[in-house]
DNA sequence: ATTGCGCCGTGAATTGTTTCACAGGCTTAA
DNA sequence: TTAAGCCTGTGAAACAATTCACGGCGCAAT
């Protein structure tokens, strides 16, 4: 059992999330192809994945439902809970903050930030929202290790830094900017921008090839 | 040159939006190394992705700024336009249109669609919003390819069913659902609860290995 | 019992992506 | 005009991820 790959955690957080969603339905075991049919994967590639996190199925019935999203919870989770920063209290924010709100479990959005004092201060869709010369004093207090960026691209870099030096590890990058940041930060970029630019030139790619297949 | 990888395309966006900004500042040429560094990669990966689109340097000045965003342009952009259609009027949707609608170049989004009749009819943010009853014919008078999805989990497969079926062939799945559809549409999934648990992992796991090195 | 079937676990092969490393070119300087 | 330096373009090597393919197990049916 090494390391999981990051695609593998990114496919485990998603097993656990359809997991969920079957355990709700009733439904207490799942075979690897079922799980795979689900995810648009291949069964081995499910397999290969539980395998990496020492998980077992049996012949007879698969996965055993339950086991397999506890287990997931021991790989990912911290066991301690993982209070979340949101920084950056805009129009993507607010709409961010109930959708990470709604989260079961260890994650949890415990304080935001933002630049304008009107905001700072305020209690902001059930989240307190802080002006950023708290920044470094409620992260520590907290304990906040994740942060989430929805700042103007302006101060990307910037409040990334201020997050790094007030002890965050992990940030997860609403912004446009690509951050350049210490190696022992994980960022992970979501960048909408070039998704879309990304799926518009497939969607011609793929019907090209289509035509030239005929 | 043989066709880029999907790597390869995102890269491509990226670069094109830094250039862009390069060129805003007057700078007009630039070396492999200084736009890696940009970005957080390596010097051969831009080489080698410039050369996948059949994009040549010079030894002496590197890479002609305003030339290779053309280029990338070329690639990457439908010639005729791309127009694009948002699909759910949400929150999230409100707070994506701006955000999109900045954008320059060809990627416009032109219609949007809620299933609310009091959405429907209505211009927000700039953004005519139809009921969902008119998304074949808007869909097709309009030749939209390409739609960006936020609607709630449960309409989601469903919802693009209906997209396919009026002639979309690439989908930005902002849904929590890895949607299950034909192999010639292509589907962007930006997966905001997996990016935000794989952050949080990611950086518990190098605390963890930074340890381990002392 | 014994045979057949379907599924898991996994080494090996394959496919895809990144990095290395160097030839060749342009430029500057002695 | 020769030498040195820095950059591009690119085969080849290295590395990473996915898929193949088969042994083995457990159940069901004959």
């Amino acid at each position: 059992m090494k390391a999981a790959s990051e695609k593998t955690i990114e496919r485990l957080s998603l097993y656990r999330r359809l997991l969920r969603g079957m355990l709700a339905q009733g439904v207490e075991s799942v075979y690897s192809h079922q799980l795979a049919e689900r995810i648009g994967g291949t069964a081995a590639q499910v397999r290969r994945d539980l395998m990496d996190i020492g998980f077992s199925g049996s012949s007879k019935a698969g996965y055993d439902i339950e086991a397999l999203i506890a287990r997931i919870g021991d790989y990912l989770d911290n066991p301690e809970g993982e209070p979340v920063a949101l920084v950056g209290m805009g129009n993507l924010a607010r709409a961010l903050l109930p959708f990470y709100a709604a989260r079961h479990g260890k994650m949890k959005i415990v304080a935001s930030f933002d630049r304008d004092p009107q905001k700072a201060g305020r209690v902001i869709k059930g989240c307190r929202c802080y002006p950023v010369a708290d920044l470094d004093a409620v992260l520590k207090e907290q304990g906040i290790r994740v942060a989430i960026l929805t700042v103007p691209a302006d101060a990307a870099q910037r409040s990334a830094e201020r997050l790094v030096e007030a002890g965050v590890r992990g940030i997860l990058n609403y912004t446009t900017v690509p951050l350049r940041l210490p190696s022992h930060v994980a960022v992970e970029d979501i960048d909408m921008t070039v998704a879309l630019e990304k799926v518009a030139f497939l969607a011609r790619r793929s019907e090209a090839d289509g035509e030239a297949a005929v």
